[in-house]
DNA sequence: GGTGGCTATGTTAACGCTAACATTGGCTTA
DNA sequence: TAAGCCAATGTTAGCGTTAACATAGCCACC
């Protein structure tokens, strides 16, 4: 910086003034440092700055399930806009299932003197123990229903749960099982609402069974029972992955995907568009997530105008796994 | 710190030793400093140690793709790997395609004061790029072949395209195709490699289209041809994402898999287990992946002692895509 | 018993930067 | 023309830490 100062012929302030965009500097005298600056391949060093200001233009996101798509392409859509914003990102991946992990992780991103921290997971209890702990800096989390957290963002897993279940029901469906994901996850309870005032809406009788995300858990409860002899002829799955394993056990049971049963899932992962038959599905917008976090952010941090908060409706996708009923 | 140094009754140097583990620190000092700091909540401020060490501990990693599953699980065990060690990782998405934007992410995670850079891509353009650009750290890279630069890990994308070929081979199939990836990748050619290597050791042909990774290109060159009427029995494709590309079409056309065509794809992925049929493929060990790219890295900053560097071996999953060749 | 050397701790300065205050000089205005 | 003011830049100090040197006290050894 000094090296700077000296080659345009001024203080360093002056350089440091021209670095954070100061009003009054003269033209001709910013060109100068700029061109000092260049010359000598000058760069502010963040760690003084951090020093000095004591704030790190540094985020945390607190993430569980990274190798997810879901929860990747939202971080990645996260460091995206911060960068943009010049704020850098530091990811620590947790378990969310363990209490003792995550406060190692807020602890670990704490070191850094983060200014903010986000936090991708979808497990109420890591959420709520995150808020408790970490009351310093700005919290963003995700909300999935009726809460309306202002540094939250809202994705409305009730609409798309609502959505899944409508359109089973215009094809003709009556008998629909939902397969939920675990009870302690936001978006599970909110879907298996969305699921639930649709089948009341027409007078349906709702029938859940409890799964855990997973395609192991899809597959061992469509092999576990006989949708045939129960009358199902439809299922609401939590997530493709849940919709996928059932895919599975149908295949090697011989029933017919959608002639038998039609299958609704929910994320839109990549493969479900070309597993067989293709999943229909709800999609959700991980780009539009990512970056609404990182606008909820900054508006916390003062950086930028807070920015209306209207809740992320999923979309429904339809494929070749759902058809209409057949009566037969 | 000086709170801390007054608490305990020393200089705030001494508690700098403390903090550092310093090794002529009385024991009994050592535990009134500790316990001063547990009093007061303690924590050292990372920028200043920054500062004045100017080591960031911090890591850089520069990856394409970060929402695929194999991307993802690495730099997810390679920041759990870099946090045991007490670093932070900070990543930057980029997008391999685009020179510019890799040079951004690079100036990006250099602002930062990163002590070293893993870059996660397989686009060999792109690592060469950033060994060019980048010198004054330590870049830590992917292999995949005969190449053997010391800061690389390599990955036997060879043996792995041998021991599906060979797989293919065992079952009786000699009229195998080859569905590659583009050919910049490294991990492409190696594979490729690794099939013409099994087929010339049998003296079989070698048949080669050029994919893309994605399902889409799977799908849509299984569909262009007839690979009955061109005596195809088994098709060694480069990714999962491929086959499940290539499977998909399958279904669409009435070709039964294995029944008239075996499927090979690499990568493992999750799904991969639990569509129809579950597909044989070769199996990566991400974990092992990430914790090799950090070793590698301490190595490199002589924060440990250099690993031997053995290639990572995938391993051969047989699954139901796979079966012997039925003559007739 | 004095000297040398060691061990445990204290003191000082500096890392690179920015906030706050100080200075300069040109311009307005009575 | 002198007082006042503002715009542009300079000077100083300190953010929290650690390296380097300084000091104090103790033990051993001739």
């Amino acid at each position: 910086m000094f090296d700077v100062a000296a080659i345009a012929g001024v203080s360093h302030q002056t350089v440091s003034r021209v670095v954070n965009n100061h009003s009054s500097i003269l033209p001709a005298t910013r060109l100068r440092v700029e061109e000092a600056m260049k010359s000598v391949g000058y760069r502010p060093n963040l760690a003084a700055q951090s020093l000095k200001t004591s704030r790190s233009k540094m985020l945390g996101i607190l993430a569980s399930d990274t190798n997810l798509n879901g929860p990747a392409s939202a971080v990645q859509n996260m460091e995206k806009a911060a960068r943009l914003a010049g704020y850098f990102v530091v990811t620590c991946a947790i378990d969310a299932a363990s209490e003792a992990d995550v406060q190692r992780g807020i602890d670990h991103l704490n070191r850094l003197g983060i200014e903010g921290l986000l936090v991708v997971t979808p497990d109420s209890k890591t959420i709520a123990q995150v808020r408790r702990s970490v009351t310093r800096i700005p919290v963003v989390t995700f909300d999935s229903g009726e809460q309306t957290n202002p540094l939250a963002v809202s994705l409305d897993n009730f609409a798309g749960g609502f959505a899944a279940t409508q359109h089973l029901i215009d094809l003709g469906h009556e008998q629909i099982l939902h397969i939920s994901g675990p009870t302690s996850w936001v978006e599970s309870s909110a879907r298996l609402q969305g699921y639930e005032a649709a089948m009341l809406q027409h007078k349906l009788t709702s029938r859940v069974i409890l799964g855990d995300w997973s395609m192991e858990s899809g597959y061992e409860i469509a092999r576990a029972r006989n949708f045939k002899a129960d009358g199902v002829t439809a299922i609401f799955a939590a997530s493709d992955h849940i919709a996928l394993g059932v895919l599975r056990a149908c295949h090697e049971r011989g029933l017919s995907v959608p002639g038998e049963l039609s299958i609704v899932g929910f994320d839109d992962l990549p493969e479900s568009a070309f597993c067989w038959p293709p999943l229909t599905t709800i999609r959700q917008d991980f780009q539009a997530i990512g970056e609404r976090a990182i606008a909820l952010m900054l508006a916390a941090l003062g950086a930028s105008e807070t920015s209306v908060a209207e809740k992320l409706k999923p979309e429904l996708v339809v494929r070749e796994s759902t058809s209409i009923l057949n009566k037969g």
